[in-house]
RNA sequence: UGCCCGGUGGUGUAAUUGGUAACACAGAAGUUUUUGGUACUUCCAUUUCUGGUUCGAGUCCAGGCCGGGUAACCA
């Protein structure tokens, strides 16, 4: 797998191998400062830094503020921070409007060659006039001389015409196919104060015009965008071939979409708004900032955006593979730590009153050198409600009247009896411990139902704890009326929790696992004295209760099998199979002897088959045989053997050839063998 | 509707550019385990359809079907 790219990385490979732009490789993030960033925005940022970082590029960050109506400084330093944070940096910060003065130039220059225009036509008539599917008509003011032009245009920039007065257009063609080519706008009057360049301009660039010349002068090379930019393409170039300046190469790829995921600027603007979640950094949001306080890595969030890959195929990855990149980095970084959600008395009744000791446990069990700590263990614990069953199912693990369980890192408790309410709901479980159990193991080493989680009653703490779910369901678009009506009402949920007393410094950040429960953020929120923690995700569960146990094997609705495979040839399903007799013919098909057979490492279904063909020489054939061929089993044997073919490499090995077999009833392989007694070598008909 | 772009398992990406459909996630089964976690093993696909070219097509050609984008004085 580590030797495929994407097509981006295989377009640019091969620009930089046939010298394009002098070998150099550039690229950009540019985003507009006009929202936060969520997980779409990370897979662009991600694609643009580490393709960059791969040529021993740069990649710089620049902001696409041609649009001061809708832009802030806030939102520019939020996104910086961001980006920061997923782990990238860049030589310097630039902006579109570094670039006005240029565009400015621009502009004049194509007015003088002819090829733009001041339209005094209305937003609606050249609406109008670019035409639907067909082509458009000329606009009536398009034929305006270039000195008139070039006053007029100057008259804009002074600001001495009002908005929506008149815009200045490419002159272009109103019949071409791609409506982006008809006669697009490149300024209009916008007499608002920019966060950069203040009132410095009355005029605001399109982000046609922008866009391409702001890559081109800062040295970009590919301008990697989203799919909808596809048809601005012949645009974007005709931009920087009228103005002669380099023309970097845009590649389109397609925007992240994840199931229960909303992910527009405007239906996240909404959900903050409305005051459906708390904002942007709400942890449910799928932004980054809602992602970091949810206690996501960013480490995890780069490891998904390449696994996610590159494409133009317009896809919607599951918010589970999310899930596992995150379980994945913090199972190897976060700390474990006990804690209960759902506190459930469990008193040690034969356990001194009064008396405490405490049990040594590791923070990161099954890793050497990694520290440790004391938990603190008394007569009366808290276990987690979900861990205890009156009446257990068939293959529980953990504890129930009479069963015998270990409490994560201290001993055996065995329960003995149960004590209730008036509405018959288990308040306390009593249970009896084995003094010889300390640490959780026996000399008589005996095996218990199951490990459970605990903390101590009288040293624990109350922690706030904030439970996550999805915030829509699977596929938030598909149905009636407004996505906003599909929210799910219990995206949020707190409970007050117990937690060992150890996390009483714990810093906002710290992230966590509670064992046996899922993993943690210490959120912001949190003060001395009070604890908030955010579920960043849960353990994977591999108990399911619906299941039984043991279900019957064999049939089931799991198994449709029995289609029985039609007996075609398996291993070659190239040129052996289904051919007409005649065909044979053009086939070299020859009988060969097996002379050595060893498996191809990092594959467990190759042979690496040395053969013989009474020629001298020995080629060498990789087969996918080995689930049912031994190596010892081949050597000496005779096989028939498709010569003509071009050879080609399996696992790093030259393969000359195939060896034939067919499909045996259970779809195992089957090799071919000369059915009358051939020499080596022999043409086989 | 015009123009543009796509279509490989439940999901996302591969396939040395015409030569065993691979990797990962999800799901299922199992082994190990002081986390029902982790780790490990196994299973899970008529490559959208129909024709064509070819010894050989996921890959090339033609047509169909389906999906997406776009038609701003937004980016």
């Amino acid at each position: 797998m580590a030797d495929s790219t994407d097509f981006v990385r295989q377009a640019i490979a091969e620009d930089v191998a046939a010298g394009r732009f002098g070998g150099r490789v550039q690229t950009r993030f540019p985003p507009e400062p006009n929202g936060y960033l969520h997980i779409g925005h990370v897979k662009a940022i991600c694609i643009n830094f580490e393709i960059a970082k791969e040529h021993g590029a740069v990649c710089n960050l620049r902001f696409d503020d041609t649009n001061p109506t809708k832009e802030s400084v806030e939102y520019a330093n939020a996104i910086e921070h961001d980006i920061r944070w997923l782990g990238y940096d860049w030589p310097k910060t630039l902006y579109a409007s570094d670039y006005f003065e240029a565009l400015h130039g621009f502009a004049i220059k194509l007015i003088k060659a002819g090829k733009a225009f001041v339209d005094h036509s209305s937003a609606e008539e050249i609406s109008r006039l670019r035409g639907r599917e067909r082509g458009g008509e000329d606009s009536p003011y398009r034929n305006r001389s270039v000195e008139e032009n070039l006053a007029l245009f100057e008259k804009m920039c002074a600001g001495e015409l009002a908005e929506g007065e008149c815009v200045l257009r490419a002159k272009i063609d109103m019949r071409h196919p791609n409506p982006n080519l008809r006669d697009p706008t490149l300024y209009r009057i916008m007499k608002a104060t920019h966060h950069r360049t203040g009132d410095r301009w009355k005029v605001y660039p399109m982000y046609d015009w922008a866009h391409g010349q702001s890559d081109s002068l800062e040295g970009v090379t590919h301008s990697l965008c989203s799919l909808e930019f596809e048809d601005h393409r012949p645009l974007y170039n005709w931009f920087c071939e009228q103005l002669e300046i380099e023309t970097p190469r845009q590649i389109e790829f397609a925007r992240l979409n994840m199931t229960h995921c909303l992910m527009s600027k405007r239906h996240l603007l909404r959900l903050v708004e409305g005051g459906h979640v708390k904002g942007w950094d709400d942890p449910r949001m799928p932004t980054v900032a809602g992602l970091r306080r949810r206690g996501y890595p960013a480490e995890a969030l780069r490891d998904f955006v390449k696994r996610v890959g590159v494409a133009k195929y317009n896809s919607t990855v599951d918010h589970r593979l999310l899930e596992f990149v995150v379980r994945e980095v913090l199972n190897r970084t976060a700390t474990r730590r006990l804690g209960v959600l759902d506190p459930l008395k469990l008193v040690v009744t034969n356990y001194p009153e009064g008396e405490e000791e405490s049990f040594e446990a590791q923070d990161m069990p099954g890793v050497d050198g990694t520290g440790t700590r004391q938990v603190p263990f008394a007569r009366e614990l808290w276990i987690d409600r979900d861990c205890f069953a009156e009446d257990p199912p068939k293959g529980w693990k953990r504890l129930a009247p009479g069963w015998e369980v270990r409490l994560r890192y201290a001993c055996l408790v065995t329960c003995t009896d149960v004590v209730k309410d008036a509405s018959g709901k288990v308040t306390e479980v009593h249970c009896t411990w084995d003094p010889e159990s300390r640490g959780g193991a026996t000399a008589d080493n005996r095996k218990v139902k199951g490990t459970i989680h605990w903390v101590s009653a009288k040293h624990a703490l109350d922690a706030e704890v904030r439970l996550y779910d999805h915030l829509f369901p699977e596929s938030p678009d598909e149905g009636e009326g407004d996505v906003l009506e599909r929210l799910n009402p219990n995206s949020l949920t707190v409970v007050t929790a117990k937690v060992e007393p150890s996390l009483a410094a714990a810093e906002a950040g710290t992230r966590l696992q509670l064992e046996r429960v899922g993993y943690f953020a210490v959120d912001p929120d949190s003060a001395p004295g009070k604890l908030v923690l955010n579920r960043t995700v849960t353990l994977k569960d591999g108990y399911k209760p619906g299941k039984p146990p043991a279900p019957p094997k064999g049939q089931g609705k799991q198994k449709q099998k029995p289609k029985p495979k039609p007996a075609k040839p398996a291993a070659p399903t190239g040129p052996a199979a289904e051919l007409a007799f005649e065909q044979f013919a053009a086939l070299d098909l020859r009988v060969a002897r097996v002379k050595t057979a060893e498996p191809v490492e990092g594959a467990d279904r190759l042979l690496k088959i040395g053969l013989e063909l009474a020629d001298g020489e020995q080629r060498t054939v990789v087969s996918g045989i080995r689930a049912y061929y031994s190596p010892e089993a081949l050597v000496g044997r005779q096989v028939v053997y498709l010569a003509n073919l071009k050879p080609r490499k399996l696992r790093g090995v030259l393969s000359q050839g195939m060896i034939l077999a067919a499909n045996g009833p259970e779809g195992e392989a089957i090799l071919l063998e000369p059915e009358r007694a051939l020499p080596d070598g022999a043409k086989v008909t």
